[in-house]
DNA sequence: ACTTCCTGCC
């Protein structure tokens, strides 16, 4: 029998209450079967609910016979019967509710109650109503500075940053007690929604207020200008805030230091680094991790390396995040053997690898083409507890795809998204390029079209993998026309893009629109880099303007770019081709010393310009 | 005290 068949069946048995009664009568005898029997026992009493008005609820959840426990038990039976006690839960019942749990410290209730309330079109109002729904001399005296304080906590967590500073405004004029702890939610919640502007001016009106600051909260406001790239401001801040007598901490320095390192600006993390050092803030594992970051990006392991060591020998703690790094980084640069001797090491010592470091060799694994120690990496992590997650097979699909196996990478998208991942952009651009490798054009490109099909926006890298594959068709319009499109959408090309690009007008034989869009992209601020020259210097060799070729080599070490075998190989057929051998074997000798291991086309490249000339050595 | 740092695609 339904719920409302019980209660019709029963108001025709049970006497039905006289409609002389008050509203406190009936509120009393609601809490006295509460108290007898419990809310289930209003079911059989239905009358009683019949009269039920805003004033009857509030009596009752408001009579201290009742216990808290009582209430809320009360509430929700009102609220899952709201359809036919026609009462809806008002305001009003809310706050006093929230009053009684707070009188039972009840405050994870309370907070799931402000919660409803600020997600609820109907209950949300601003703070002084709210305020002004708490009966004086019955509830305690704190309870509206509680309650303030859990709203904003509750409006900072829903992204309601208007509401939220209203809370706190509201809260500073009527003179309230307010808790730094609660203001650093808010902080932290703008921090993380990039909004590092409304985050200082909200620690502006803290510091007006005379809210106690932590270095927790400067850290916050500092780390949101910082991931703008404003470090300056950050700086400034800093030393406004020392002279107020906050103490930087470590991390407080990390920020900066992460900052620098994620721009590249050299200059700046010197100077941060040497305020640490000013300020004996000695490093912790954190900005080891963010060093070594540094180093491993810019290809040097060896520094990489040095300054893990120095972390051992000063003492330093070292975490599982310095040791993924650095395992990162070594199998990005291909030395599986120390990643290992690293992973080994860090069991050792009694941390436990997590998902990140086993994503770190299962990559390494995968990109050296081990698919079957990729696979007992997996077997391994899974034994340990960690689950598969999608950037581990993203990586595995890469892995099979490079590998020529893409029938096991769509394999294992399939068995990916059964285990509830969708495929997402990464997903489809290992796919579609592995497809491309394997001359699968129609495939790669019915792929992409499906992946917006099934409303995954493609992001840059896609649109540049459609690029490449409208090139390697030999269509440059059609690679145009995306480019053109993509960039009508305000999607920002990089140097991979313009590469792409450059390679297909340069297979076409049109360098010249190859060298506009070089500048074009100098002009973007999109640096051109080594694949840009050598696909030019490749360009030009190829079709006999060893000037012009020359003219792109020097180029590269002008610009301090670091010069590939592809490189070498390109300039030296391009010199070979028009009998230029002196200057050829004269490049040969620069490449050896660069420690560059020619391969067969060099050789073969310098063999033919000797017998267009014969011999000059 | 959720202040900093670790895995994937062209």
């Amino acid at each position: 029998m339904s719920t409302q068949k019980v209660l019709r069946t029963a108001s025709t048995v049970l006497p039905s209450i006289p409609p002389s009664l008050s509203n406190r009568e009936i509120a009393q005898q609601i809490a006295q079967t509460l108290i007898n029997s419990g809310p289930k026992h209003l079911q059989t009493s239905p009358s009683l609910l019949s009269y039920l008005n805003s004033d009857i609820t509030h009596l009752v959840l408001s009579d201290p016979h009742v216990s808290s426990q009582s209430c809320s038990s009360f509430f929700n039976f009102l609220r899952r019967n709201e359809s036919f006690t026609s009462q809806k839960l008002d305001l009003r019942a809310h706050v006093t509710l929230m009053c009684r749990l707070y009188g039972a410290r009840k405050f994870a209730q309370m907070k799931n109650m402000l919660n409803c309330i600020v997600t609820d079109d109907n209950l949300r109002c601003p703070v002084p109503i709210i305020i002004s729904l708490i009966e004086d001399g019955y509830s305690e005296p704190t309870f509206a500075e509680k309650l303030c304080d859990m709203l904003m906590r509750v409006y900072a967590d829903n992204k309601m940053f208007k509401e939220a500073i209203e809370v706190f405004d509201y809260m500073a004029k009527n003179g309230f007690e307010i808790e730094e702890r609660s203001c650093f939610v808010l902080l932290l919640a703008l921090k993380r929604s990039d909004r590092a502007e409304e985050c200082l001016g909200f620690f502006r009106r803290m510091i007006e207020s005379d809210v106690l600051i932590t270095v927790y909260s400067m850290t916050s406001v500092i780390d949101g200008l910082c991931r703008r790239g404003e470090m300056e401001r950050g700086r400034g801040l800093m030393v406004e805030m020392v002279d107020r007598g906050i103490k930087p901490s470590v991390i407080t320095y990390n920020t900066f230091v992460n900052a620098y390192v994620e721009r590249k600006d050299f200059v700046g993390l010197n100077e941060i680094l040497s305020l640490m050092e000013k300020d004996q803030v000695t490093y912790n594992a954190a900005t080891y991790t963010i060093l070594i970051e540094c180093y491993g990006s810019s290809g040097n392991i060896e520094e990489a390396e040095k300054l893990f060591e120095e972390m051992h020998k000063k003492g330093i703690k070292a975490d599982v995040h310095v040791y993924t790094s650095i395992i990162s980084w070594n199998c990005r640069l291909g030395n599986m053997k120390r990643a290992f001797e690293l992973f080994d090491e860090l069991t050792e010592r009694g941390f436990a690898p997590n998902v990140h470091t086993y994503g770190a060799l299962i990559n390494g694994v995968c990109k050296a083409g081990q698919m079957e120690a990729a696979e007992m990496l997996v077997n391994e992590m899974q034994s340990k507890g960690h689950d598969l997650n999608r950037v581990i097979f993203n990586t595995l699909m890469d892995g099979y795809c490079k590998t020529g196996m893409v029938d096991e990478a769509l394999r294992l998208q399939g068995f990916m998204e059964k285990k509830g991942f969708e495929s997402d952009e990464f997903t489809y651009n290992v796919i579609a390029s592995g497809m491309c490798k394997s001359n699968r054009h129609e495939d790669a490109k019915r792929l992409l079209y499906i992946m917006v099909d099934k409303g995954v926006t493609p992001n840059t890298v896609n649109l540049t993998t459609l690029i490449g594959i409208h090139c390697k068709e030999g269509n440059v319009g059609e690679a145009k026309r995306v480019f053109t499109e993509m960039e009508k959408k305000g999607q920002k090309p990089t140097t991979v893009t313009y590469n792409v690009l450059v390679d297909g007008y340069i297979k076409k034989g049109k360098m010249k629109e190859a060298h506009r869009l070089k500048e074009e992209m100098e002009d973007k601020g999109i640096m051109p880099d080594t694949y840009t020259y050598t696909s030019l210097v490749h360009g030009e060799s190829v079709y006999g303007n060893v000037d012009d070729a020359l003219k792109m080599f020097e180029e590269m070490s002008s610009k301090g770019l670091v010069r590939t075998v592809a490189t070498f190989t390109a300039m030296i057929s391009g010199l070979s081709k028009v009998g230029r051998s002196d200057e050829a074997f004269k490049l040969y000798g620069e490449m050896m010393k660069s420690g560059l291991t020619p391969d067969d086309r060099v050789y073969s490249s310098l063999v033919s310009s000797l017998h267009q000339v014969g011999p000059s050595l």
